[in-house]
DNA sequence: ATGGTAGGCGTCCTA
């Protein structure tokens, strides 16, 4: 099962890129962040046409995540316990079901944190602490989880072209690196980190001239529970779609192949 | 060191 996560920066300024996109990479599933559109906007006729169920915790104007599904998809959860005021739509779940089995999957757009310090900073790091409450109670299940997304987090140095640019930027902070090392240690792993550890590969350009010059940082993760890790073959960053059209997403995709 | 662009239903905010 081919497994995707992609923030689109608005699917309905990105829906001909992501249908083409779709056509060409053929996924299974896909996490999208920043749909910025309420539910009802939502352009579901046209990726069902492709054969996928949409799934779509929308908000006006800013965030939104959805999850496609070419399998079934059952149990959908929006939101993160924690926080009955936050309205920010930012966290959707879903189980889908395999060929050989199902998986859990999380369509995860945190925080930006800008400006550092102050007050978005703070939300950003109260809601990865309870992303990380989350994604430790999903453990005890023992199952497949993939918890992907737009982290926009830069794990380390070798995840930017240039990292001291960064130096003060909240996704560059040492409690934001902090924040996804805590759970990475309650048991998940880093899949496009595990096959590719060399660094230098980027799913980030900033649309202030950063693609022509490969200026890129790599924020967008699939965490994998020790389960899904064990059926982990393949993972990649589509980086030619960001030059696939004239009006690319600021992101790229990148996904992850599971024997399920 | 600075500021550059993109998207959204609001004349700025978020990224």
């Amino acid at each position: 099962m081919k497994i995707a996560t992609w923030n689109v920066n608005s699917i309905k300024a990105r829906l001909e890129p992501a249908l083409a996109w779709l056509k060409a990479a053929d996924p299974d599933v896909v996490a999208l962040q920043e749909i910025k559109t309420v539910d009802e906007g939502f352009p579901r006729e046209a990726f069902e046409s492709l054969g996928y169920n949409c799934t779509v915790h929308g908000q006006k104007s800013y965030n939104g995540v959805a999850i496609l599904s070419k399998r079934p998809v059952e149990d959908v959860t929006p939101r993160l316990h924690g926080d009955d005021a936050d309205d920010h739509a930012r966290y959707l779940e879903a189980v889908i079901t395999g060929d050989h089995g199902t998986v859990r999957v999380a369509s995860i757009y945190a925080p930006n944190g800008n400006p550092f310090p102050g007050p978005k900073f703070d939300y950003k790091l109260a809601w990865l602490e309870r992303l990380r409450r989350h994604a430790q109670k999903l453990l005890a299940d023992e199952e497949p989880v993939v918890l992907m997304g737009d982290y926009n987090i830069i794990p380390e140095d070798k995840d930017a072209d240039r990292p001291k640019a960064w130096l003060k930027d909240a996704l560059f902070q040492p409690q934001s690196k902090a924040a996804l090392r805590r759970i990475e240690n309650l048991g998940y792993t880093d899949a496009y980190r595990a096959l590719h550890p060399e660094g230098g590969h980027y799913t980030f350009w900033d649309y202030f001239g950063s693609w022509e010059r490969n200026n890129g940082i790599r924020i967008d993760h699939l965490l994998l529970s020790p389960q899904a890790l064990d059926r982990l073959t393949k993972a990649g960053i589509d980086k030619e779609v960001r030059g696939a059209s004239e009006k690319p997403s600021d992101h790229v995709p990148v996904w992850v192949e599971l024997s399920i």
